[in-house]
RNA sequence: GGCGAGGUAGCUCAGCGGCAGAGCAAGCGGCUCAUAAUCGCUCGGUCGUGGGUUCAAAUCCCACCCUCGCCA
């Protein structure tokens, strides 16, 4: 039985280019569940997009002096490079400036505001008279009028920890990019809302998935709510650019950008279905409740992936299909998992962007492998705490187990089976297969269902490192019986443990698969199989009535229809290819070198 | 400040009531098919700090310190 499984990934801000952190917060761990379940034969659905609304990107903008749709599709671009690179297969990384989207989240909005879970509230906002607009609240700052504080947010003060009343800050300034003016206080009306409504079905919600969530991530929704409670939460902001409030007499207003751009998961798998020509497969992830969604998002995101998105696929009930194209009796999917990461940091210290503090995707790509990447960003992915990118481990990791363990393991064996047995596999009989041949066969095959249920329960570092050991076992078999040995006097012996040895390396080729995507189809190769174990991915233009978007595409292998993940029946005699190793060692005085950049 | 997560071997981390574990690094030995790779053995810890509960605490409770995130 086939399982739908969306991969959702978080949609990062078009205002900076992708560093590791990013990939190994989100981007690779999603691409790695999503590759297992395609393994499984599952029907599997990625998406995500660029988020080019939000104050972060039009600030970049300002600063750059230049349009803030310019500014989007610039960093857009860079990212379909990045995802490209490290093989991060999205069936759809579209944009959240489509026609679609915007379409699909006013109908959300609707749909809330029909049922009854928004009202309105007249509120002061900071104002630029400089800027001639309103500033969200993380762009203004003054002095504490309890401790003096000079750098207190308008709400709170960080330095004190008192909750601030905004218009008794002391010296308010702005924060905007050459913005010189003093803000000020003004009237403005905005849509909020009423999660205290919802607030039962959310921890209904969180405690029917307790059993297989993080801690991290239950502690961070449940925990607070139990705590805290839902409040209600404003979704509408003064902007220009973004999502219009699709509402008469609210012109210059927008959606609010925490509220809007998580509807992207579902109008992404809506964009899909289209432009795939089968408008209606989006429910298929979206209108069943058998299919798994899965959020690939870090933790600074929790909050709105477990409670607020939730909340809105709640609270919209079946008026939204009505709404967004007349269908009756259409109830959204709610999410399964929320397999939030902590952060990566890089060399002991916080990854920061604007002080070049980062290892940057596409630059990181220029030198190094990405498999080797992929690597060390699996062995290390921040799933239960922070973590640190430190290049002499990078390369301490990739030289002594990616190199050593595994890739050295299958080409010893490809290449002596090659050397000895006129380039083919040993053609030995397999039922003169020894006890300790079947018992080596049995531990690896295992794997299909242990490193299996890591990957399904998204532990991707438990997964890695019970493939490596199970590489570890092939090498002792190999020790144990030492074939280059028995060769001279036993060719019959050394042709069962050969034969035995490959066919252990190509399943473990499988379960190193999702992790290691471009090695193992490398090594799947040299086994001489003739079809690929998986698809390609390409980028297509997208025209719309707000312009062309580009988007990246994924267009599956045909054996992906297929259950692949399954031992190996390796046929004796298979004629191989010329094997060669699957990874480079790296020389030790890269650290420096790399620690050089830093900085800079 | 409130809430949440983390603080265990030189490094990276697992364990979360029953004799402190793994990988890497370091030291010793075996092997020579393989990218000087591999296999075995050894060394290595006041489990953040201070109290408490228990026959028994890294694990449960309380307080405190440090790091990170959120403040909806």
């Amino acid at each position: 039985m086939s399982e739908h499984i969306l991969i959702a990934i978080a949609w990062p801000y078009a205002n900076a280019e992708i560093h590791v952190g990013n990939i190994t917060g989100s981007h690779l761990p999603g691409d790695i569940v999503a590759r297992y379940h395609r393994l499984k034969g599952n029907r599997v659905l990625v998406v995500s997009g660029s988020d080019s609304h939000g104050t972060p990107v039009t600030m970049s903008a300002d600063k750059l002096k230049k349009p803030v749709e310019e500014v989007y599709k610039q960093y857009h671009a860079t990212f379909l490079e990045v995802f490209q690179g490290y093989g991060i297969t999205y069936d759809l990384f579209t944009s959240t400036h489509t026609e679609n989207h915007f379409k699909v989240s006013q109908s959300i909005f609707l749909a809330l505001k029909e049922n009854g879970y928004l009202f309105t509230r007249v509120e002061p906002q900071w104002y630029s008279p400089g800027l001639g607009k309103f500033l969200p609240d993380r762009y203004i700052e003054g002095t504490c009028y309890i401790c003096g504080f000079e750098g207190a947010r308008s709400d709170q003060c960080d330095k004190c920890g008192n909750v601030l009343e905004p218009a008794k800050l002391i010296n308010p300034r702005s924060k905007w990019a050459g913005d010189t003016s003093t803000p000020e206080l003004r009237e403005t009306e905005h849509f909020y809302i009423d999660l205290s409504k919802l607030e039962p079905r959310v921890v209904e919600f969180l405690k029917a998935r307790a059993g297989h969530m993080r801690e991290t991530v239950l502690g961070e929704s449940l925990g607070k709510i139990n705590a805290e409670g839902l409040k209600p939460r404003p979704i509408t902001r003064d902007l220009d650019w973004g999502i219009p409030v699709p509402v008469e007499g609210w012109a210059g207003k927008c959606l609010y950008v925490w509220f809007e751009a998580v509807i992207g998961y579902l109008s992404a798998a809506i964009e899909w279905a289209r432009i795939s020509g089968q408008p209606e497969a989006w429910k298929q992830w979206w209108a069943n409740p058998q299919a798994r969604q899965f959020y690939f998002i870090g933790k600074d995101n929790i909050f709105f992936h477990t409670s607020l998105w939730p909340a809105e696929l709640m609270g919209v009930g079946e008026k939204f299909a009505e709404i967004f194209n007349g269908e009756q009796g259409i109830l959204l999917t709610l999410p399964y998992d929320v397999p939030a990461n902590q952060f990566m940091n890089l060399e002991g210290q916080k990854i920061s962007g604007s002080r070049n503090w980062a290892v940057w995707g596409r630059d990181a790509l220029t030198r190094y492998d990405a498999d080797a990447l992929r690597y060390y960003l699996t062995v290390n992915m921040p799933e239960a705490k922070d973590s640190d990118w430190d290049w002499g481990e990078f390369i301490a990791r990739n030289n002594s187990e990616l190199v050593a363990t595994w890739g050295n393991l299958a080409n010893r064996v490809l290449s002596f089976s090659y050397k000895h047995w006129e380039g083919c596999v040993p053609p030995v009989d397999l039922a003169t297969l020894r006890d300790s041949d079947r018992e080596l066969l049995a531990t690896i095959e295992n794997g299909f269902q242990s490193v299996g249920a890591l990957y399904d329960a998204v532990k991707l570092r438990d997964a890695l490192k019970e493939c490596l050991r199970l590489a570890t076992e092939v090498n002792r078999y190999l020790d144990a019986n030492a074939p280059w040995t028995a060769i001279k006097t036993d060719r019959e012996s050394a042709a069962r443990t050969i034969y035995t040895a490959l066919r252990a390396i190509d399943s473990l080729k499988l379960l190193f698969a999702p992790i290691l995507p471009f090695s193992s189809e490398k090594l799947h190769g040299f086994f001489g199989y003739q079809t690929p174990l998986f698809g390609a991915q390409y980028t297509e233009e997208v025209q719309d009535s707000l312009g062309a978007h580009t988007v990246l595409r994924y267009r599956p292998a045909e054996a992906e229809t297929g259950v692949q993940w399954q031992p190996s029946q390796l046929q004796p005699g298979a004629r191989l290819n010329p094997p060669a190793p699957l990874f480079k060692k790296l020389d030790e005085k890269l650290a420096e070198e790399e620690r050089a950049r830093l900085g800079r």
